[in-house]
DNA sequence: GTCTATAGCTAGATAGAC
DNA sequence: GTCTATCTAGCTATAGAC
């Protein structure tokens, strides 16, 4: 089980790579497999279902990251500040400060939500409940940590979205700041 | 100058809503012919130069669009209040309550962002500096009013993408009243 | 498991009749 | 100005050698 030129983890973060920022419909299989340095028809060995099936595996990959280091760390019992300081330069990191779109936006498009809907669908929600954990633990009541969760991922998607649009990743640097500066304790 | 099938305003109208729901990439010139109700040799012969110029056409209709009821509304002289009110209201019409992607967010991918950067710049500019006017008529500082029209702009980037991706729309009509509410009269 | 080669199709684009 | 017909290139996907 290891004659593999390159492992799948390795594989599936060049496909990932390639379809944030192009986006499904933008996607090449020839592009997909040169960033993986294996030839079409290898992909299609390790992904029988071609194009739709590397997506989906790279979406469940997503979520898996997800689950791990924004739901997973959030729900934490470490001190909240310091959860919401990790979180959120974990998420700085993600974006490379910016100039790299997020995979569900770039999905969100109708091709894509034809194909992944389901799992685009937990990804946010994995975000959402995060974020609404973080906010009671700041003391805020269920309503209004939901309402700011909400808030904490439209800025994340809508600052990509104008950073990208007018090539100024300040935009996506600022949002976040805004947002961290949101989580602060109630007394 | 008249022997149209169609005018060229129902044509780019048509070009536009195929654009802003399947993207650049995915937009087939099969897809924007029927959408249009022309040929695709038709769609040349008004388009010569392909794909490209009819986004292009889309993207500034849509520029002299914001620049009419967005810049334009919010440099108006009627009392910010109301001006605030109609532009809050065009904009869940503009976007169907959520329903529908905004040709801006849609375009903003690599291939849009190649062949259209300037135009997508300046109408994401006129968002803004219509906002920020309109900040400052409501006694925001310069400064702050640029800051309350950046979260504008963001949040109704974001909550499209987030509306669509967890099929909920109220997420957008949600964030359209809360950016309602920022705007209040400072004394 | 990876490769070369290629099938079958649809894409964007053009030629020329009306 | 719109149409039918067609070109070429690129697409997704498969067959079969190593």
């Amino acid at each position: 089980m290891a004659n593999l030129k390159y492992s799948q983890n390795e594989v599936i973060q060049s496909l990932l790579e390639v379809f944030r920022k192009v986006g499904y419909d933008g996607a090449s299989l020839q592009q997909l497999a040169n960033a993986t340095g294996l030839k079409k028809s290898s992909l299609y060995h390790r992904f029988p279902n071609g194009k739709k099936q590397m997506a989906e595996e790279v979406l469940k990959a997503v979520n898996d990251w997800v689950k791990e280091n924004i739901f997973g760390l959030l729900h934490g019992t470490s001190n909240p500040a310091s959860r919401r300081d990790q979180v959120f330069s974990n998420i700085i990191e993600l974006y490379a400060e910016g100039k790299t779109p997020c995979i569900l936006g770039s999905l969100c498009t109708e091709s894509g939500l034809d194909h992944f809907s389901p799992l685009i669908q937990d990804a946010f929600d994995d975000w959402l409940s995060g974020f609404t954990k973080l906010g009671i633990d700041f003391g805020l009541t269920d309503s209004d940590a939901k309402q700011l969760a909400e808030e904490v991922i439209i800025k994340i998607q809508g600052s990509l979205v104008v950073s990208r649009g007018v090539k100024n990743h300040q935009i996506f640097l600022r949002a976040i700041e805004s947002l961290k500066d949101s989580y602060k304790m109630k007394e």
